[in-house]
DNA sequence: TTTTGCGGGATTTTT
DNA sequence: TCCCGCAAAA
């Protein structure tokens, strides 16, 4: 059995082999995380622990899917029987199984973000509310930074603090929506994303007993990507470890990128002070990357001021320096990327999923994808608008939903009109209306809508839920597959695009013909228990667009940083490094949000193997106008040792010259054109009067640093050693001195450049 | 109730 | 530039 721990490094293999009590893993870019949860998995599955009693929380669908082959492998279809999934999946099949005990039927349905913004859109009307004030999305993400805190809306509501945090931004209405969110989604027997969670709590608060049943059935739990844990999920995954305090934690500060989802890195803090005889295991060493790759990307996270300190460090070769493109527009970008792609392709007989773009806003895909497609390179965009997304689907699931969950209220908006059927607005408004005012369900309102208003509208609802009580019938007698392709046909949707010969319509009802193959492959997987249509809804509405890999061919992948995590690929262009574009405008005025800029840049550079290339325009299609775009200042946070300069791109030299992207043997600093710098005008050193001394222990090798006497310098080796604290600086001007921290003051520059 | 045309705002990231 | 919501007209 240990054979395959002797693969391991000696922290892996103890990290393999503590496998009771708590445990945090702090696993460094690149340092074979998977691995080592997939063979403390085994481990355990090979000690003789039950699978039923593993409980494995993953970030994305995929992670867990690979886990469980990984683990297959070892030993076997055992595995099939781990708990292993995403925070939502795991916590909807328990939501689904218990709900009854917090009123909530077990085939409520999934709020996906449209649906809950279109819910939102309707309180205010309903309110009256002015939606500039209220934003939609602002108000969205107040409701979930609630939830994720375990804030109920009446906690909400009584919290001084956020009455005048509210207050302050004119929008003392806040608690109220929230308030009226939770009641509609409650009653529609809808959950949000954020519901799945914080329901779950409530589940285990309020029911000891339900508690108590998972706590005896999960012996072992392990959570991956902790670092983007927020506080719902950690505080529900430590009361479900709290009997046995077999809890195993594997995260990276340093990559947490979900801030904005309510991740907190204080639960990383937070986990060694709750588990006071944790067992904390670092994997630093980094099998992924090229030196050049992983002394970037350390040097980058090094600029933030909160985080954990790790030494991560790789025997791996030297490699290439990493590349720099400039461009002259968007446009240009793209086309100097895919010849790059196509030139480094040819040069390494690579293949198309040896690269990946990366960018950090989705709609920057467009130039990315047009340059592709002009010199026929294969690709996929993930994400963006995903096959789940596309109106023609979510219209037919809408049906399906409906069909399932007679209140799903945001379902029935979506088709109780379409295709049309002269039920408009006006009458979807006094459904809802009579519905909230006399306490009843909306399916009741529905069937008897004759009583509310008479006359040959109140037909036509009246039919439309007669069509919806035969799909109920229908789905009680067929399988997934015949039901939805019934009610596909009858409902009229295959119907009205079938009709519609243009291209999109067209392709509208091929998309349509493939949800249904969808719910095809679905039906006959064998390795599947829960066959029902409504389980092919729930894992359909917890569905990512990489999650949806047909492990089909071979093309170069397009994807946000986000969707990036965890992934890797030997070659890897970061495009788009333009100041206000990444790091965003939205996220530059505290620190806290340009340190999780920095981190996304962090978790970019670690993506790649073997070669990385930056890019960058000048200029960039925004809004529809052309506005000049500066360098980011991450550009400047890479030493310029690393770097390589490709030649600018011009019309003339069309014709791909080989020395274009060569790598050169230069010093690197002597190509790098003046854009670069002039973010940071070169400085001529005099006294600074801004000179602040940084604390020494955030100094690093390889950082610049300056010195009230001595200028600006590199910091050559650091000896925390002895007594006194040691650095060899070696400055510009007055070549290499070894400092005493104790008393040598250091300020740690944030430009890197000479 | 449905259709059309106009104007304004959008691009931050995701389960 | 493109998409959505809203207003006016049919």
């Amino acid at each position: 059995m240990s054979d395959f721990v002797s693969q391991l490094n000696q922290p892996q293999q103890d990290a393999v082999l503590q496998t009771e009590g708590p445990v945090m893993i702090l696993a460094g870019a690149g340092s074979g995380k998977t691995r080592v949860l997939t063979f403390r998995i085994a481990h355990l599955i090979e000690k003789g622990v039950d699978p039923y009693q593993i409980l494995a929380l993953t970030f994305t669908n995929k992670a867990a899917k690979e886990m469980r082959s990984r683990i297959e492998k070892i030993v076997g279809n055992e595995a099939r029987n781990l708990w292993m999934g995403t925070f939502h999946s795991v916590f909807s099949r328990i939501l689904r199984a218990e709900a009854e005990k917090i009123g909530y039927p077990s085939n409520f349905t999934i709020y996906d973000t449209d649906d809950s913004k279109s819910l939102v859109k309707q309180i205010l009307d309903e309110l009256h509310l002015d939606d500039k004030i209220y934003k939609v999305s602002g108000v969205l993400s107040r409701i979930s930074g609630a939830k994720n805190r375990l804030i109920s809306a009446n906690e909400y509501m009584k919290d001084p603090f956020l009455k005048a945090d509210d207050e302050s931004s004119r929008r003392p209405m806040m608690g109220e929506i929230y308030k009226r969110y939770g009641q509609r989604c409650f009653k529609a027997g809808a959950m949000d994303f954020d519901d799945l969670l914080y329901n779950t709590h409530v589940l285990f608060n309020k029911h000891e007993d339900v508690l108590h049943k998972y706590q005896h059935r999960f012996k072992y739990v392990m959570v991956d990507e902790f670092q983007d844990t927020n506080l719902s999920q950690y505080s529900i995954t430590r009361k479900l470890a709290a009997v046995t305090e077999n809890i195993c934690v594997v995260g990276d500060d340093a990559q947490s990128i979900y801030g904005f989802r309510g991740a907190d890195i204080a639960n990383i803090l937070n986990f060694e002070r709750d588990y006071p005889d944790l067992n904390i295991f670092k994997l630093e060493q980094n099998y992924r990357s090229t030196k050049v790759i992983v002394n970037t990307a350390n040097a980058v996270i090094a600029k933030n001021k909160a985080q954990l300190r790790k030494n991560v460090w790789t025997g791996n070769e030297d490699g290439n320096l990493i590349e720099v493109l400039k461009a002259n527009s968007d446009q240009e970008e793209g086309k100097l990327v895919a010849s790059s792609i196509f030139q480094e392709k040819m040069n390494g007989s690579l293949r198309h999923s040896d690269f990946c773009v990366l960018y950090r806003t989705n709609s920057q895909s467009r130039s990315m994808e047009e340059a592709l497609r002009r010199l026929n390179i294969p690709y996929r965009i993930y994400g963006g608008l995903s096959f789940y997304q596309r109106k023609e689907i979510k219209d037919l699931l809408a049906y399906l939903r409906f069909a399932i969950n007679h209140n799903d209220e945001q379902a029935l908006k979506r088709i109780i009109n379409y295709p049309k059927r002269g039920i408009g607005d006006t009458t979807f408004a006094k459904i809802i209306v009579t519905a909230n005012e006399h306490g009843a369900t909306l399916w009741d309102v529905l069937c008897h809508f004759n009583r509310v208003a008479p006359g040959r509208t109140s037909e036509t609802v009246m039919n439309f839920a007669m069509l919806i009580k035969s799909y109920e019938i229908a789905i009680k007698e067929k399988d997934a597959f015949d039901a939805a392709t019934h009610i596909a046909k009858s409902s009229g949707i295959l119907r009205e695009l079938y009709d519609d010969k243009s291209i999109e319509g067209v392709a509208r009802y091929e998309n349509l013909q493939e949800l249904l193959n969808a719910i095809k492959e679905f039906v006959v997987d064998p390795e599947r228990e829960d066959k029902s249509l409504a389980a092919f809804l729930n894992d359909v509405a917890l569905l990512t667009d990489v999650d949806n890999e047909k492990g089909d061919n071979d093309h170069v992948s397009l994807m946000t940083i986000h969707q990036s995590k965890g992934l890797e690929y030997r070659n890897v262009y970061l495009v788009g490094l333009e100041e206000e574009l990444f790091p965003s405008q939205m996220r530059m005025e505290s620190r806290a949000d340009l340190e999780e800029e920095r981190r996304l840049f962090y978790v970019a550079i670690t993506r790649a193997e073997k070669k990385l290339t930056f890019s960058y325009a000048t200029t960039r299609y925004r809004f529809g106008q052309l506005k000049p775009c500066e360098p980011s200042r991450f550009l400047n946070e890479v030493d310029s040792k690393f770097l390589s300069v490709g030649k600018k791109f011009s019309h003339e030299t069309r014709s791909m010259s080989q020395e274009k992207f060569v790598e050169r043997p230069t010093p690197a600093h002597l190509l790098k054109p003046k854009t670069l710098i002039a973010k940071t005008p070169l400085k001529t050193y005099t006294t600074n009067p801004n000179f602040k001394a940084s604390d020494p222990s955030l100094l690093q090798t390889g950082l610049r640093v300056e010195h009230q006497k001595f200028g600006m310098g590199t910091v050559l080796s650091l000896d925390f050693g002895g007594a006194d604290k040691k650095a060899l600086v070696n400055f510009d001007t007055e070549g290499e001195k070894t400092l005493l921290l104790s008393f040598a003051k250091l300020m740690i520059v944030e430009a890197n450049q000479p």
